[in-house]
DNA sequence: TCCACTACTTACACTTTTGTAAGTAGACAC
DNA sequence: GTGTCTACTTACAAAAGTGTAAGTAGTGGA
């Protein structure tokens, strides 16, 4: 059989990406070996060559969903010459948002497992930063950090399902949602 | 051995109740009807014989979980004899954000299942009604149920997650935030 | 050009999970 | 009691999923 040759690292990167894939196209039972291995070409024993059994794919896979989850929304930040700004924490929250974050978040979850281990607090803190204005940390700017990220990751789960059930089908919804949201917690971002 | 007959109500419930307790202790892997099974008491076949298959036990097992968080929540302002008050509405929102329902909710959604299925309207509309104040529905408003709604839901998937990475432990914390929503949503409830 | 390395293949074995066939036993009707 | 119904049992079979052993074929270095 014609045979493709990866490095050991191109391989395992392309065989979690194909997982993830699976993952939100087929739900959780698209995570297998064998499953995995036809989707990409290769026999099912190269998988288990590279993570060594199928509890080492998945949990590969949770490591590189829960690293994805934050740098994905995070290096809009980092990467902003202007720094933090209303338009930048907006594309944040559009990201956080992201329907096909939730079915990634919903997997960890179900599996126990902790969707934000072990990064640095960079994220949290600057947008933190970014709503006490340097005065110090209340627990009136807490509870709307809380606030934005909850109501951000359950947009992100389930957004469109309640969405459905208050018929609502304006495709502008969640963004002007979002919009609504930074003006009611940062009342002078108008 | 000595066996236990039930009715086939009886015992489909029992079976049910059985496999989402093991779904919330032993996460996905414990809905098999081997292991629901041993829990129960009884042998696999009985499984089969009242679900017709593994597939069947797992969907009715969606179709009841979906029931039971709405149920749970809104059956609080059915037999509130006050009606709607701030008071049945705080423990609406903590029925919501109970983590309990998380777990179950996120294997509903990485599971493809709409956690809202065909149910009347009865619960939202009157939450609705009670933050339009019979005045008809703006958008506002509408944003407003949107944004409890889902940053409840968005606490019982991972409150406790994101508390741990703002080094949160107060125990209260959680109900002081419920509270501080509801009088951001309803200004005149302090 | 040869060699070493290892990503990958085929073939097989094992375990887990699901499903089937046939029969057993509890409850209810008469 | 006797009989019918069906919830449940045991025993077996099939399938799915995982893992192993041995060998093959790209690739890069000498």
């Amino acid at each position: 059989m014609a045979r493709k040759r990866r490095t050991a690292e191109q391989a395992r990167a392309e065989i979690i990406e194909i997982a993830a894939g699976l993952l939100e196209s087929e739900g959780p039972s698209g995570v297998r070996i064998a499953r995995v291995a036809e989707a990409m070409g290769v026999s099912h024993p190269a998988i288990l060559h590279h993570f060594g059994c199928a509890d080492g794919l998945r949990e590969a896979l949770y490591r590189q969903i829960s690293i994805d989850l934050r740098v994905d929304a995070l290096s809009i930040l980092e990467n902003d010459p202007r720094g933090i700004t209303i338009d930048s924490l907006e594309a944040v929250l559009e990201r956080l948002a992201d329907p096909k974050n939730g079915k990634m978040m919903a997997w960890l979850l179900v599996n126990g497992r902790d969707p934000f281990p072990d990064a640095g607090e960079q994220g949290l803190a600057s947008i933190l930063a970014m709503l006490s204005q340097g005065k110090g940390i209340s627990t009136e700017r807490r509870y709307k950090l809380m606030l934005v990220l909850l109501a951000m990751y359950g947009e992100s789960l389930l957004g469109d399902h309640v969405r459905a059930r208050l018929g609502v089908d304006d495709e502008s919804d969640p963004a002007n949602f979002r919009r609504w949201l930074l003006r009611l917690v940062i009342p002078q971002s108008d």
